[in-house]
DNA sequence: AGCACGCCGACT
DNA sequence: GTCGGCGTGCTC
């Protein structure tokens, strides 16, 4: 008897065997394709899980199998390599198998909703319409061109006709007459056309030429930010095109996405899918039925995006793969850029990453000959790459966090008509409240933080829960009303900008001040329009937007990344200054950077600065040796979260002894950088390791040692592969 | 994770 | 007498 072997959607670390629904032979039973979806009854209820394998026999006792009730697809929904990559990754990240699986379906096809994929209806000709002489309809010519439309064609989609100029009244009157018909036929991709793009420099044609492989190779497109990457890629989708493959591309951020997407939307004639997590149930199935089906030639999305299978698949393009977003942080905690590579291997197409600043784990891979290693070192056009003037703030008075040096910068620049950015990592007006007289600090009462001050919105916040509370007048220990702010957000700058540039626009641009859905984007228009004006804003001005007015770029405060207390600190730090920094002067205006510091003779800021990102890289790479951490070392993270800090220490400790490390050594349980949060006390286990084999060997015995111990089903516990936050 | 079963408090 | 609280146990 055949089994059917299932990955369901479960935090259960096994696959689940069945016998075939009743009404299957067996020729039809071994028939099955793996990565069809299938009904079956588990426990109480129904789930729909996909098949693995058609198995000869099972170990699971014979009078606890259970017969499944449906085959739900006649095809397989997700692609063979990728059913492979799924069950890759959940070995590697040692996460349950159908829980993995659900992360490569949107979700209605994750409950077992039909797919309709395979077909779209089209209209005919009917029988009749096909025996009408000719020249008949003399008297409707409209009804006799959508005829001979159809007859020319054959069968066509109606977006098709009416875009021939033909009406839906039209069509119902031949309707009426029996003349035509509606159907369905088998998806069919259109044709893609492009139009050339602007020429390439030298050194993008010798990138482009070095990226020479239909097949799996993976590549490091290591450009300085302004010297045209973006179009590199577009070369290599028209490549995948004319090739009749499809085209993958990540990028970090869904506000990427519609920039992106505009750019292979003026340049490329074709149907584009984008996938990322702001899309509604069913924008996200479409667009994932288009990638699968092979209607879509490009995809474009974020993170999830990695599993989307792809009927022709045949580039992987991953834009910006040091960002921190492509790692999934909760849950299944897997590396879309990582995944992504082991994809190309599996469909054996070409992957590039791509980054001004690439991680050091992409570095070393490169400098071990793994990735070819392609560098585009000039702006494109003249633009010169900043350099960046660090600004000794010591003793120096400053308003809204802004010395009078960098102030009388910013004039400058709106006097010549410029525009300037200016960094600051911290949003709301303050970090801290405190009461002058008593010292009393406002903290939130679930989380080891402070709470920010947001003035506008008269509150104080929480950054790390959902915590918040009115703005107090008087100090809620000694009820003095001295209470006073420390430390500066991006509120209170913008204030200070506001009065000191009161002729100017000022943008603020962070999570609080762009929650609206196209902010963004609007903010982008006003911008580009030229105008001089001031950017002030967090992270998110950073990502990959181009601000072509832009010749001043100011960082605040970046000193607190020189003292970070994990072991990437200085990484992020290098990465983040110098992304900042390449927003000055595209174009053909020259830029320039300033960086406020305490710290002005910081061994790590003067390397960064001094000698760039990639010896600075470099130099990173070397501690990294000598510590034995990624990438020379292999890293995993047990967290466990409880109602107390002795639980949660206690569950870890238990797994430490019952696991084995051999050449692996073990740190903690130690106490969480943040110990407390929303409510929950924090602890963690770290687990390195020389080689990606006793890696694996420690995880699989934390993992089993975990799910035996009777607290683990009391407290919440993850497992992170190769985590980022240590 | 769901969902059922099971054994103790305040309601018609 | 029952409705329902969430502890614990299972899912091929």
């Amino acid at each position: 008897m055949p089994i059917l072997r299932l990955a369901i959607a479960t935090p259960l670390r096994r696959l689940f065997d069945y016998l075939p629904p009743a009404g299957l032979d067996a020729a039809a039973v071994t028939a099955l394709q793996p990565g069809c979806r299938v009904l079956a009854p588990f426990g109480a209820r129904q789930v729909c899980g996909v098949l693995i394998e058609v198995a000869e026999d099972s170990d699971v006792p014979a009078d606890k199998l259970r017969p499944a009730l449906e085959i739900l697809d006649t095809a397989p929904l997700v692609s063979t390599p990728m059913l492979t990559l799924c069950q890759w990754a959940a070995e590697y990240y040692r996460h349950p198998a159908g829980e993995v699986l659900a992360a490569a379906f949107p979700r209605g096809l994750r409950r077992g909703k039909s797919s309709a994929a395979d077909t779209e209806p089209v209209w005919q000709l009917s029988e009749r319409g096909r025996g009408l002489p000719e020249g008949a309809l003399q008297k409707a010519p409209r009804q006799a061109e959508l005829l001979a439309a159809l007859q020319d064609r054959g069968a066509a989609r109606w977006q098709q006709l009416v875009a021939a100029g033909h009406s839906a009244a039209t069509r119902r009157s031949l309707l009426q007459k029996g003349l035509i018909e509606e159907t369905r036929r088998p998806l069919e991709p259109g044709a893609a056309h492009w139009h050339a793009g602007p020429p390439l420099s030298p050194e993008q044609a010798a990138a482009l030429d070095g990226i020479n492989s239909d097949k799996f190779a993976t590549f490091l497109l290591h450009g300085v930010t302004g010297s045209g990457k973006t179009e590199v890629y577009l070369k290599l989708v028209e490549r995948a095109l004319a090739a009749g493959r499809q085209a993958l591309l990540l990028v970090p951020e869904i506000g990427l996405t519609p920039q992106l997407a505009e750019r292979l939307a003026r340049r490329f004639d074709a149907e584009i899918a984008a996938l990322h997590s702001g899309l509604a149930d069913g924008a996200r199935e479409a667009a994932w039925e288009a990638a699968r089906s092979g209607r879509a030639h490009i995809v474009i999305g974020t993170r999830s995006a990695v599993f989307a299978s792809l009927a022709r698949p045949g580039l992987i393009v991953v834009d910006e793969e040091h960002d921190a977003s492509f790692k999934q942080q909760d849950g299944f905690r897997y590396s879309a850029r990582d995944l992504a590579v082991k994809r190309g291997q599996l469909e054996n197409v070409p992957v590039v990453l791509g980054s001004a600043t690439p991680s050091l784990e992409t570095l070393h891979n490169a400098g071990a000959g793994r990735y070819r290693h392609l560098r585009l070192t000039k702006r494109i056009g003249d633009s010169q790459l900043p350099g960046v003037d660090i600004l000794d703030i010591r003793k120096l008075p400053l308003r809204g966090g802004l010395s009078e040096g960098l102030l009388q910068a910013v004039a400058g620049e709106l006097d010549a008509g410029n525009q300037a950015l200016l960094f600051l990592n911290r949003r709301g007006f303050a970090p801290t409240l405190q009461c002058h007289d008593c010292g009393f600090i406002a903290n939130c009462q679930h989380c080891d933080a402070r709470l920010t001050l947001h003035r506008a919105a008269g509150e104080l916040r929480c950054h790390h829960c959902e915590w918040r509370m009115p703005l107090p007048d008087r100090c809620p220990s000694c009820h003095s009303p001295a209470l006073n702010t420390r430390g500066v957000g991006t509120e209170q700058a913008e204030a200070v900008l506001r009065s000191r540039f009161p002729d100017h626009r000022i943008h603020r641009v962070d999570r609080d001040s762009m929650q609206k859905r196209g902010a963004m984007e609007s903010l982008m228009n006003t911008v580009n329009s030229g105008e001089p004006c001031i950017l002030l804003g967090t992270q998110m001005l950073t990502k990959g937007h181009h601000f072509p007015g832009v010749t001043l770029v100011g960082l605040l405060d970046t000193d607190a990344a020189l003292f970070s207390a994990d072991f990437r600190g200085p990484e992020r730090m290098g990465q983040l200054i110098t992304q900042v920094a390449g927003r000055a002067g595209r174009a053909n205006r020259p830029g320039r950077v300033i960086l406020q510091t305490h710290y002005p003779d910081h061994p790590l800021l003067r390397t960064l600065l001094e000698q760039g990102y990639d010896d600075y890289a470099e130099r990173l790479l070397e501690e990294r040796k000598a510590l034995q951490l990624p990438p020379y070392g292999q890293l995993l993270m047990l967290r466990a979260e409880a109602a107390s800090l002795d639980s949660a220490e206690q569950f870890l400790a238990r797994l430490r002894q019952a696991a084995e490390p051999g050449s692996a050594q073990l740190i903690g349980p130690l106490p969480s950088p943040m110990q407390r949060r929303g409510g929950r006390f924090r602890a963690q286990l770290l687990g390195l390791a020389r080689h990606r084999s006793a890696l694996q060997r420690l995880a699989v015995q934390l993992v089993s040692a975990a799910e035996a111990a009777p607290q683990g089903k009391r407290l919440r516990w993850s497992l992170d592969i190769d985590p980022l936050e240590s």
